[in-house]
DNA sequence: ATCATAGTTCGACAATTCTCGCACGATCAA
DNA sequence: TTGATCGTGCGAGAATTGTCGAACTATGAT
């Protein structure tokens, strides 16, 4: 059986409505926050409290718009941004959105990720 | 009769995951793209091809996120761009998305804008 | 082989969002 | 005042999205 694949858009398929939709989700931007600042990262860690399939859910959409990279390593999901891809394509928007993001009203959550 | 008045947001009050959501719809980010262009705008010209009310849903959508001033002028509705608002609290964001809208598949389009 | 863990898929339901017709009030012209 | 035009609010229906339990497969450890 071969492992876990995951499709992944080619970068010039990348269309800027849908990653603007992927990232105006809280929770989707928190993990993309957290993805930022850690790396690749364990699926897990982006949402140690949530439902699995809620999970599977959020990391999907974010694949399916470009803007994460998704791997099986064994059991494991490890997930990274697709920072490059992302600059060649909207130079400088997710620098902007985070940097956005992060001077405004975050952090007091808990709830999501 | 006081004249049409239109809430809007401080903007300390504008979120980045609402001014995402905003931009995420082809239709509304045509608005905003055009916007861009010509400033001030009245707001028949942003779809001229729309049902009023369903102009009127997303033009509202975007003054709520923060995205646009609303003006009422005689029976008219003027819109323009929050540039300054927006650049103030999230610098470059704006100009980051229409660069990459530019640069994608668009101006084919002539159903929504 | 057995068991626990991780992720996926499916299905159902709730919540949002989108579209648009319609009636209404406001504005301007004649 | 009459009539045309514009925007708004309401309401209904369609479509999309979010949440999550349950069943299933794969992987790794015992």
């Amino acid at each position: 059986m071969p492992p876990r694949t995951y499709h992944h858009p080619d970068a010039e398929e990348i269309a800027i409505p849908r990653v603007l939709f992927a990232l105006s989700e809280p929770l989707r931007l928190n993990m993309v926050r957290k993805l930022a600042a850690q790396g690749e990262t364990d699926s897990i860690d982006l949402g140690p409290d949530l439902p699995r399939s809620t999970l599977t859910h959020h990391t999907s959409l974010l694949r399916e718009s470009g803007v994460v990279f998704v791997r099986a390593e064994g059991r494991k999901c490890m997930i990274k941004l697709r920072d490059e891809d992302l600059e060649a394509r909207f130079p400088g928007l997710l620098g902007t959105v985070l940097t956005g993001y992060e001077s405004a009203d975050v952090d007091g959550e808990e709830a999501g990720a």
